[in-house]
RNA sequence: GGGCUAUUAGCUCAGUUGGUUAGAGCGCUUCCUUGACAUGGAAGAGGUCAGUGGUUCGAAUCCACUAUAGCCCA
């Protein structure tokens, strides 16, 4: 083997290999299947950590159920991203001076589509950096053409239920990208600004403005004043007494001086400004269903791109609106009509994708009613049928589920599913019967997947058979990405077909998701999967959290504090970046990460390395044959087997790394099954390097029988590697084949994952409990001995006599070994109590000591002993205080009583020793 | 305004249903280039578990309140 791993060189060997032999591939059969759909990334995205923390844990879950044996999919693909992708075309466009409007609706699609052929893959090669398992030859795109089919079938359907609906209603506007953003695509910030404090004149008030206050005129604060033109009301609390003698009165609206009423609504707080606020129907969801509960008039004074429209009045008519506040405020201080001007903070709504100031605006769109598809999907996971990990996650889901609100999904793009509704167009009135046909708005609306259907619904309604696809207009909007995403779980097995991937890995087995795609995505999900394929479309939904920079700062490119996955795969390993990762994540919080964090999983890395080639060498040292011809031996013949030696001989050694290694398995898998990433990856990092390298390694140096300790030690370590590689794929699949544990042809991908020894094998090498505690006894005493020689600067090279006093029957047998770790020329034995005037230290193995001729300071060493005796004092009077509590002895476990009765019994054997030594010393 | 979460060593975090002398990694101190590995080894320092009160024989762990921080919804 090479001195250094060359890990650029694995990742490029291996991964195209796996992918080539297909295996990430399954097809369906008789196994129980583990599957999982990737939360399909934009394609126009870049990976960032947050990608590599999601799919890390996607890919350790994955690897770790195929090589239990089940038959795994992890299904890749990607969103068509409307807005994002559309952005990015027309930004292209701008470049060459263009907009989409000058090329036309087809011919951008299809230059959207160029983009995507040639750009849209960037992600899906990222992400075969990250050496994801994912099954690439089922690679789904959400606006491919099984996707599309899947999104006008799932329209159509709810239509007919009822549940679609096209409707106008006040929807988030984002005036830059001209279209309707869902609720939770607008992102609410904290702004400075200002609440203007506005009079409204009584009607018939002479005095009006320059009155008396309530009287003469009224005063509302608003933080909006540029909308006062589309006022049509003022409202006050109907609990609130100073106003209850206006209500039902007029107040004149300034600059417009147009009459409108004041009326009473509960949505007035009365704390809030003065106690009055204006009303205003068309730009404001709040006001817009006051106006519904009052029957006032609706104004929109705003055009699409966030410009003032005539009805705003001649003299804003063309403005910008924040032109236009400015314009307004200073109008209504010259008319006398602004009261004052107070700072205020306020929210508000930004666009997801552009951070434009998002307007509430008046206009039609489609809607899906959630509340029928809300209640199966609280119930799937009230009844535990499916479960959030962790729990609390359930909480947040349900909070949103039980006040879910009617979804838009409407888009006013080009890039995306086309909405399935046509219209007859004008001209085509209809001959037959007035009334029967579905109508909103007065639109003659036909909703099938296809136009030729559409057309058959309009011919059939009207009585006309003359009509044509000419007489049919689709609608211009195209539907939310989301509205195609959250479909994918089964849309990506081929819904609506019955195909056998649906059948067999349908519903899905685990989601792993990031926390604050909840509400856009699982809930969504689980929605579709439980509406249209009778069951949720999975049964774990896996939440962790968001990646932040080491301030704790989310990654942003505006700050500029983002990690880029590649550049760390580039600078520390893909196996690097993937272990730590994993070992910084919980899934109970963010991950906080810095660079120097994936020092860990390189530094891990070259440990697994340089094991490995210690492990060759030890083997060509007893076999006398080099690297060469031990990987090329049968794995069955070798003698590096453990069915082949004589059990009888095991050291304690021995016997104590294979119980470790039988711990770490069974340990390792609990640990998975409960999602604990982190831990796992703590558990098997803890196996390899204490427990191999510095316990077990070191041992083997001086093994009395290397032909044994080293077969253990190539048993063990073949147990490591594969508990390793979902963690860390490349440099297991590497090592396990730099170490002949794999033929050429085979992928540690499919051995299988360990479960630890079986009881039998366990009881006749006597890899026991008791065993595994006197090795670690054992390896305290050797602490001891190389602390006591710290503190008295015994040079490294130079060799001590120690003694140990205990009445073990076992420890003779350790001699050699302590020697050796203890650099001593002598270990020897005395009856346990022996009082010898020496430097000590008490440990489970015994009392050490080392013998130091010279070199010992009677006074240091006293007060050394007095320090312990303190220590141990606290202890001792502490555990007989609570052993004599008749209160403890009677409730606590027995259990538990027994054990802190035989920890006080040692302490107290401890605190007399070290009282008999302090003697000596004194 | 409603809800959720966090607060444990200088830093980042573990600590499973209450019962250990509260752990790990990084950082820090001292020593060590001995044949796997200095991307390493050995030894060590460092915590009244945010605060207050309660439940309990027993609380980092359960409950209440307070403080601080963060997130979500309105």
């Amino acid at each position: 083997m090479d001195k250094h791993y060359d890990a650029k060189a694995a990742e490029a060997k291996w991964y195209p290999l796996w992918e080539k032999c297909g295996r990430f591939h399954q097809e369906p059969d008789g196994r129980e299947p583990y599957s999982m759909v990737i939360p399909p990334p934009n394609v126009t995205g870049i990976l960032h950590m947050g990608h590599a923390l999601n799919q890390t844990i996607q890919d350790i879950l994955v690897r770790w159920r195929r090589m239990q044996g089940r038959n795994t999919l992890w299904l890749p693909g990607t969103d068509h991203a409307g807005i994002a992708t559309q952005n990015v075309v027309e930004k292209a466009l701008k470049k060459e001076g263009k907009r989409r409007q000058d090329l036309g609706r087809e011919a951008f699609v299809e230059k959207v589509w160029e983009w995507k052929r040639r750009y849209g893959s960037t992600i899906v090669h990222q992400q075969r950096k990250l050496g994801n398992s994912t099954d690439w030859s089922r690679e789904r795109f959400t606006f491919d053409e099984g996707c599309s089919k899947a999104v006008a079938k799932v329209f159509c359907r709810l239509y007919d239920e009822g549940l679609v609906y096209k409707g106008n209603y006040i929807v988030n506007w984002c005036p830059r990208c001209g279209t309707a953003l869902a609720n939770d695509e607008v992102e609410h910030e904290p702004h400075r600004g200002s609440l203007w404090y506005v009079r409204y004149p009584v009607a018939g008030s002479a005095k009006g403005a320059a009155g008396e206050l309530n009287k003469d005129y009224i005063c509302v604060a608003t933080t909006r004043p540029e909308t006062l033109p589309g006022d049509t009301a003022v409202a006050v609390n109907p609990k609130d007494e100073r106003f209850a003698a206006l209500v039902g009165k007029k107040v004149i609206l300034p600059l417009s001086n147009r009459e409108i009423p004041v009326v009473a609504d509960d949505y007035v707080e009365k704390e809030f400004g003065t106690g009055i606020v204006k009303i205003t129907p068309a730009h404001d969801p709040n006001d817009f269903l006051v106006g519904k509960r009052h029957g006032l008039e609706e104004i929109n004074i705003m055009t699409d791109d966030g410009r003032m429209n005539a009805l705003a009045g001649a003299k804003y008519e063309g403005m910008d609106r924040f032109e236009c506040r400015k314009a307004l405020v200073s109008d209504l201080e010259a008319g006398g009509f602004l009261d004052h001007v107070e700072d205020y903070d306020n929210q508000v709504g930004h666009c997801y994708r552009c951070h434009e100031v998002v307007e509430s605006r008046l206009s039609k769109q489609w809607f899906v009613k959630m509340k029928p598809l809300a209640e199966p999907a609280i119930e799937a996971v009230k009844s535990g049928e499916v479960r959030f990990v962790p729990d609390r996650w359930s909480k947040i889901y349900f909070n949103w589920m039980e006040n879910i609100q009617d979804w838009c999904i409407s888009r006013q793009l080009w890039w995306g599913h086309r909405i399935p509704a046509y219209t007859l167009r004008a001209n085509a009135e209809p001959t037959g019967k007035a009334g029967i046909l579905p109508a909103e708005n007065g639109e003659r609306v036909f909703v099938a997947e296809t136009p030729e259907e559409a057309l058959e619904k309009a011919k059939k309604a009207t009585g006309n058979a003359a009509l044509t696809l000419a007489d049919l207009e689709q609608d211009p909007d195209v539907l939310d990405t989301w509205f195609s995403s959250w479909l994918w779980p089964f849309s990506t097995l081929g819904w609506p077909e019955k195909t056998k991937d649906l059948e067999y890995y349908y519903p899905t087995t685990d989601l792993v998701t990031a926390q604050d795609i909840i509400f856009f995505w699982v809930a969504r999900m689980m929605m579709a999967g439980i509406h249209f394929m009778g069951k949720p479309p999975f049964k774990n939904i896996v939440i962790h959290g968001i990646v932040r920079d080491a301030q704790g700062r989310k990654m942003s490119k505006s700050l500029g504090n983002s990690l880029d996955p590649l550049e760390l795969i580039d600078a520390y390993s893909a196996d690097a970046l993937r272990f730590s990762i994993a070992l910084i994540t919980s899934l109970d919080c963010d991950s906080k990460v810095s660079k120097e964090k994936f020092e860990i999983g390189r530094n891990f890395t070259t440990k697994i390395w340089n094991a490995a080639r210690f492990l060759l060498m030890q083997e060509s040292e007893v076999e006398k044959l080099n690297a060469e011809e031990l990987k090329s031996q049968d794995a069955a013949t070798q003698p590096f087997n453990l069915s082949t030696f004589q059990h009888s001989s095991l050291s304690a050694d021995d016997r104590h790394i294979l119980y470790a290694a039988d711990l770490a398995c069974r340990k390792v898998n609990g640990i998975l099954e409960a999602y604990r990433i982190q831990d796992g990856a703590l558990a098997v990092y803890d196996f390899f390097w204490t427990q191999i390298c510095d316990g077990y390694v070191e041992y083997v140096k001086d093994s009395p029988d290397k032909a044994v300790s080293v077969a253990i030690l190539r048993d063990v370590f073949w147990k490591a590697l594969r508990l390793l590689h979902p963690y860390m794929p490349f440099v297991t699949e590497e090592v396990a084949h730099q170490l002949g544990y794999l033929k050429d042809d085979e992928s540690i991908m499919l051995q299988k994952f360990p479960e630890g020894y079986t009881d039998a094998e366990k009881a006749a090498w006597g890899a026991t409990e008791e065993n595994y505690d006197f090795v670690n006894a054992k390896r305290e005493a050797i602490t001891a001995v190389r602390a006591l020689r710290a503190e008295y600067k015994v040079p490294p090279a130079t060799w001590v006599k120690a003694t140990v006093a205990t009445d073990d029957p076992r420890a003779s047998a350790e001699v050699e070994s302590l020697k050796k770790a203890m650099r001593a020329e002598s270990v020897e034995f005395v009856p346990a109590g022996a009082d010898l005037a020496m430097p000590s230290k008490i440990t489970k193995f015994g009392t050490v000591y080392l013998s130091l001729e010279g070199l010992v300071d009677k006074a240091a060493e006293s007060k050394r002993i007095q320090g312990e005796i303190v220590k141990l004092a606290g202890f001792v009077k502490a555990s007989e205080a609570k052993l004599s509590n008749a209160n403890f002895t009677a409730h606590a476990p027995a259990a538990v009583v027994e054990e802190a009765r035989r920890k006080l019994s040692a302490n107290r054997e401890r605190l007399a020793q070290l009282e008999k030594m302090l003697k000596l010393f004194s």
